[in-house]
DNA sequence: CGATAAGATGAGTAAATGCTCAGGTTCTAC
DNA sequence: GTAGAACCTGAGCATTTACTCATCTTATCG
């Protein structure tokens, strides 16, 4: 197991710190990005020592690890909940409702998802938040597979592979750098309406 | 003008080391990424020495600046071509062809695309190929007022703005990260179809 | 040929980065 | 109160990176 150096912190005022750290690197991250995002500049930020980083984060990848877990988190949670206020409503309210869930998370998780979406190694939004992905993935089955009944096996899994990229796509774009003259519900609803239509027709 | 202390090379000799520089670097590119992509590695990788490099390349980020000039070159050159061959057609074969030409491009060009899109600091997809976005979205909004003169400036706006976004997304995963047992063509077939439904409708 | 420009080299520099560790402080439990 | 654990510090090490420059080699042209 402890390939990492990693130490779970006990007291009281060590909890603090881990905090302290996580925010300052939240911080370091929407300001100046995931590339700049060193540990000395974090701890710096964070007003305490390299030394105590390093107690609590075997790695400066831990750091991000840990942000992104937190922000995977609080997104999947909105996102269950609409998918659960969703199956009660007509299909065209529901992906709506799921549309407009994603959209507010991700803004709410805006240095997060920016770091993920630009300057991650390794990885096109398909490999983006794959935890994300899965549960939409699985809901869009359910929907389409209701929908559509007509369509074979392998029709679903290609709408279903180009569905997730534009749902993606589009909720990021439309969080992260919508232009302020096109309305943000507007746009929703187009994507609802793309994403039923191109499930289904 | 002279910011850079670029060197033009004037000998034969030195323009061919200034193209196995760039076909070294296309290299690196492609094997480890954007960001281990130093110039060090890449002199080494060019068995041409780091000295060299810098005659004629101000920085690292000008080699990069290069392959992506010559890359959009011949992006756009394939695009206007495509676009010339849609405008005697009827819409959906113009369309689709247009999607074709990009997936096959980006296919072209794969380590400067994923470079791009998976490691530029600063730019989501649509800052991505600005000069392409622009072009496409010409022939876009040029399209979309043929097949659908009802819709407000407004209206358009926003169908185009998504529409960008779901084109070089798709093509993008079409061309770099489509898994094998989903057909290529079907699914150039269905974005062309989606792209022109959600324009219209 | 001989002079001058163009080309090429690679050890070396300065800065940044990830990470360590010797040494000190604070907390906890008996 | 005191031992030992948990905590915290920051100078500094090793490595990597972008980039320079003194020095040498090759081409051009009168």
């Amino acid at each position: 197991m402890a390939t990492s150096r990693r130490r779970a912190p006990v007291q009281e005022r060590s909890r603090a710190m881990v905090e302290q750290i996580l925010e300052a690197a939240t911080r370091v991250l929407s300001s100046s990005g995931y590339a700049q995002m060193s540990t000395n500049r974090i701890a710096d930020e964070a007003e305490v020592s390299v030394g105590s980083l390093y107690r609590y984060f075997g790695d400066k990848e831990e750091i991000f690890d840990e942000l992104r877990a937190r922000a995977t988190d609080e997104i999947m949670r909105e996102l269950t909940d609409a998918i659960v206020r969703a199956s009660g409503q007509p299909p065209m309210v529901g992906v709506r409702g799921l549309v407009a869930a994603l959209v507010g998370s991700l803004q709410r998780h805006e240095a997060v998802a920016r770091a993920l979406v630009n300057e991650m190694p390794m990885g096109t939004q398909a490999n983006v938040l794959p935890e994300i992905e899965r549960t939409l993935a699985q809901f869009t089955r359910m929907y389409a597979a209701q929908q559509a009944p007509h369509l074979s096996a392998a029709e679903l899994d290609a709408r279903i592979y180009l569905a997730m990229g534009i749902t993606l796509n589009s909720c990021l774009r439309i969080a992260l750098e919508r232009p302020p003259e096109l309305d943000e519900d507007h746009l929703i609803d187009l994507v609802a309406g793309m994403l039923a239509l191109g499930l289904s027709a």
